[in-house]
DNA sequence: ATTTTTGTTGCTCGCGGGTGCAAAAGCATC
DNA sequence: GATGCTTTTGCACCCGCGAGCAACAAAAAT
């Protein structure tokens, strides 16, 4: 028990067991032709001998890893986190490994799908606003990995998959609830304006908006998707503004983004949410919910999404997936 | 270009640059013993084929992974993020890879760490506040893993490496810091009071505290680490309270907890922080500098503590490490 | 009792590359 | 040109396990 040797094979078990070393393989694999006596004695000698197959052989041998790369460069948003927890334990639940590969903004995206595949991951599940979907073409075209997921985000990207909240019924169940509120006049508050397909938030509200009211809504772009952007733009935007010709309500592409416009808003402006101003974030991560926020937002179904996921790494599923979401109505609307 | 074959392998490259399978690796290996004309002609090659080492195969072959388990049971805690972040970055960067293993509460810790030795991983870091000491110590018992180091955390645990922040110059300028500013009677809220050594924060800055002033210090304990559970205790606490009988200020184990706390007292109590009362941190997430809570607190030295993890895995130091960290004075004291 | 079916077990070969040594090649000196 | 030394290269063997088939035993059918 304490002095045993820490490279116990199959082949030790065998010997202990009397079986041969396949016997022993058999006995550890599900629905394999085995006897139920012969599976026992092999786990009773395993157990002794402090036997667990080697992942990484197993994986050499059958071209099978049971690993999947979460691939992400953007920590800065306490989502990630969410996104992360949930994950990473259903998919450990499910028998996946999670390779963590954290992709710095001056990487191209190849350089981890490199490092994910060189470890033979069976999937690759990119999460985060951040990539861009050109550059991610070129990286697959490059390196191949078997599954490429993407995952709370949209893409348009050909052969990869998408996972995602869906982004159309989400702003406009926001866009119901702000004028079932009275709300007439909002802005819509973004994170960096780039080319790629992340602004879908952005432009699916703007023309909901639009078809609703007849009215053009006015888009700012923060510099980062941190608060510390937003409060810099937000403040840009209204110092000095007469109250009339103010927004009656900010609509965020996310929570963290949102939190910074209410930060904005009270620290810097001396304006009060929601009375003066209104706020709408996106994701609800924890902060949204406490006392000091009360954040009405948008709830991803990140659970059912990872559900998803599991079917797709089973390879039951092999379509875009987009699920909808929940609005979380609190106290800044 | 595009139809290349997904398995290049080192024979493939051999072939191509006129040479023995075993060259290709030495190409692929610093410091081996290959002439540079070789080494020129097999990169080249590799570089057309598309080829990169298997790094699976290299593991079985060498019994060294370049894999490092991180270990977690805790995502409430932003500061778990900022962790990961840096933790995965300098990792990447040195060319170890991450796997990520979330262990559920649940969960003894043998599951996690039997995961990690099945994959073959050159060293398991464990983070996160809420494991047990002894459940670590049977754990590793059971499962032999090459290099067991906890991070960011106090641990008594034989046969471990700590690398951690320490707590006890920490607590000091801390002390220190409130007694230059005249606070004179504090309380220290921690979390979950449970037997292990994670409370170090604890008794080090009540300890100093009675030594310096004489006087103890009342020390109250939220049911979890993470703000809901701090609003209520410190809710529960003052609720009632008369002015005069209330601590000038709240010393929290972590961020987290302050934050609860400041939530607690502006939100449901009515006090101003820190006209009425006064709070301080750990941790520094970046919560702690918004404008909203300008929250004084304790920076760790994650990038020092990481480059620590790095010689560790180097093998270049064997012993635990505890770094100082930096009392960073906002406005909530 | 013999043949067929079914279930179980053992084995060959290979996954892709590393280790350590021996052969080969390069180089300088006498 | 021969000798001794160093650098470079090739090779047998191994890492631990899996796919797929062949051999075998047990159970069922004839």
């Amino acid at each position: 028990m304490d002095d045993l040797n820490d490279s116990v094979t199959a082949d030790d078990v065998a010997a202990a067991a009397g079986v041969s070393r396949w016997t022993v393989a058999r006995a550890f694999k599900k629905d394999a032709s085995i006897s139920r006596k012969a599976r026992e004695r092999v786990l009773a000698a395993a157990e002794t001998l402090g036997y667990a197959p080697d992942l990484l052989a197993s994986s050499l041998a059958s071209d099978r890893s049971n690993l999947v790369a979460i691939i992400t460069n953007d920590f800065s948003n306490p989502h990630k986190l969410v996104l992360l927890e949930r994950l990473t334990r259903m998919l450990w639940t499910a028998g996946w490994g999670t390779l963590l590969v954290h992709m710095s903004d001056s990487d191209d995206a190849s350089a981890a799908l490199l490092a994910a595949s060189q470890r033979r991951v069976d999937a690759a599940v990119v999460i985060g606003t951040r990539f861009d979907d050109t550059v991610l073409a070129t990286a697959l075209g490059a390196r191949r990995v078997k599954k490429l997921v993407i995952f709370a985000r949209y893409s348009q990207n050909p052969g990869t998959l998408t996972i995602a909240c869906d982004d159309v019924i989400a702003m406009r169940d926001i866009a119901d609830h702000l004028l079932d509120k009275g709300y007439r006049r909002p802005v819509f508050l973004a994170g960096p304006d780039t080319q790629s397909a992340k602004l879908h938030r952005k432009s699916t509200f703007t023309e909901y908006w639009q078809a609703r009211t007849g009215t053009p809504v006015p888009a700012l772009h923060a510099d980062a998707y941190d608060s510390a952007a937003a409060i810099e733009r937000v403040t840009r935007l209204l110092d000095g503004q007469s109250p009339d010709q103010r927004p009656d309500v900010l609509v965020c592409e996310n929570d963290i983004i949102a939190i910074g416009a209410i930060d904005a808003l009270r620290c810097h402006l001396g304006l009060r949410v929601p009375q003066d101003i209104a706020v709408t974030g996106f994701d609800d991560i924890p902060l949204a919910a406490s006392p000091a926020y009360q954040l009405t937002t948008y709830r991803q179904p990140i659970t059912a999404m990872t559900e998803k996921l599991l079917e797709v790494l089973a390879g039951t599923l092999t379509h875009d997936v987009h699920l909808p979401g929940r609005l979380i109505p609190r106290g800044t609307t």
